[in-house]
DNA sequence: GATGAGGTGAAGGAAATTTTCGCGCGAAGG
DNA sequence: CCTTCGCGCGAAAATTTCCTTCACCTCATC
């Protein structure tokens, strides 16, 4: 790419929305060149010519101004009015879900996915907020028939953790990465020769020195009013529906007549008051 | 607007993306009339000529294509391989959250956080993955110093609402709207005198019956592999993030303190031979 | 310093868009 | 029933925008 076809690119790249609304002689004099410089340009993007760039310029504007008007500012203010906060909240949200869903190794999880899958029993740890994510996934695991417990308290995890066995998977969520209460167990299973995985915003910190398989979660910036835990539980939830899906999938014959199982116990707490389902 | 415009403009509505490949004379064509028609209705659509249509239809065909694109089949299927799975998921849960903040009641969020905030007590009724939330909104309410209790037990739950009266509140969750495990302690909440506040994808279901103030969240689609407990729990988990912030933003000067608080009580609770935080 | 291989822009040609203008259809009035 | 008028409509001219060609200029290489 010549110096002049840079410019071009560059002043696309930087305000597709302006250029959008620029001719090619409009495009061709803010950026100090010719139209043929433009149009080769846009050959060069991969567009037939610059009318098509135009056309996608004004998508792209489209996309990056949706994405970006619930953001209006990224972080949440003490005073911001009730809309602002949920717009930014959800928007926020689902930043995380992106970035998540982006940076998930397939390997690792589909290891992951296998390890479960193949589990005699299955424990999780996890404490604080993370501690509601790990019996979630316990939940879910239970929910298609297989053997999973989720120990919040670290000593009785210890205590469990001494139980496992190869064939065996142990579990650690943690955002920090660090959080001794959970690495602990974590170690021990490790050391009895169980599957350990880690699900964690930081794969270099402590907790992956034991862990077979390491699952990463986004680490979204937090603010004063909007504690890591929020970011980071939207990011493990993700991580933890994957692996259930996935090992729904990969057991689907126990996992779909348990999973109708449990619906039906549960039907008649519901009120027949209420409108059906 | 005449005939021929009719037309034009219902291909237009009906096939954005179609129509902004197309040119004005194929526009035309394809609609059976003349070129100045379509630049006739371009201006009554309110641009100043075709061109600009047609660059915001791109814009808007980018917008619906973004809402698709990742959905390439909404539904995810047994043997989907797992990066779709996770591309699937992580798109159907951005919808939800999505759906779950455009369709919230900024009044009954307001009013919510409000009696929150000056609550004496919270006691908040949650069952099954619902439970989950209950917790998770106990644990913040906890963090900035306010008194709060989850319950997952429907007897023990009774037995605390029985204590509430005016000033207190109780909040409850279920995506269902018809689980009456949690619909009795929040009667009894109730009929002390207590604000309740209901949490549900129902809200015309008998929960709301004994809730002064209904919070709704999306009711997305379930599936046989995606039971609604999945995209349930997103919607609820986001209207809690918006409460504790809503809360967290009236009583920020009592909140602050107590968040940096209980931070600096867990951090020692991280090994330090990690990364920092 | 000569030579050649691109990068670059001016100008002309092609295609798009916009405007103009007159035709024809239907409604209202005689 | 006929005339007249208004107006929607489209063909074609006018204009703008876009693309192509070609000649010049720059810079690296020998």
């Amino acid at each position: 790419m010549t110096r002049s076809m840079q410019r071009v690119a560059e002043a696309v790249a930087s305000d597709p929305a302006a250029c959008a609304a620029l001719t090619v002689t409009g495009l061709a004099e803010l950026t100090g060149t010719s139209e043929a410089t433009v149009v080769r340009t846009a050959r060069l993007l991969g567009y037939p010519g610059y009318r098509d760039l135009r056309l996608a310029l004004a998508g792209l504007a489209a996309h990056q101004q949706s994405g970006r008007a619930p953001a209006v500012t990224a972080d949440i203010a003490v005073d911001d009015p009730l809309p602002d906060v949920v717009a930014k909240l959800a928007y926020d949200e689902q930043q995380t879900l992106a970035d998540t869903a982006a940076g998930l190794d397939m390997v690792q999880l589909s290891a992951a996915v296998g390890a479960l899958a193949g589990a005699r029993r299955t424990d999780v740890y996890g404490v604080g907020a993370s501690g509601l994510v790990a019996q979630d996934l316990t939940q879910k695991l239970l929910r298609i028939g297989l053997i999973a417990q989720a120990h919040s308290d670290p000593h009785l995890a210890v205590t469990n953790a001494v139980q496992l066995r190869a064939k065996d998977v142990a579990v650690a969520i943690t955002h920090s990465g660090s959080t001794g209460d959970v690495i602990e167990p974590l170690r021990v299973a490790f050391d009895h020769g169980a599957t350990t995985i880690a699900i964690t915003g930081r794969p270099d910190g402590p907790v992956s020195q034991y862990a077979d398989l390491v699952l990463t979660t986004s680490t979204a910036r937090e603010s004063e009013l909007r504690p890591a835990a929020m970011s980071s539980r939207t990011s493990q939830l993700l991580v933890v529906d994957c692996l259930f899906i996935g090992v729904a999938q990969r057991t689907y014959e126990s996992a779909a007549p348990a999973l109708s199982a449990s619906y039906e116990a549960l039907a008649h707490r519901h009120r027949s008051g209420g409108p059906s389902r």
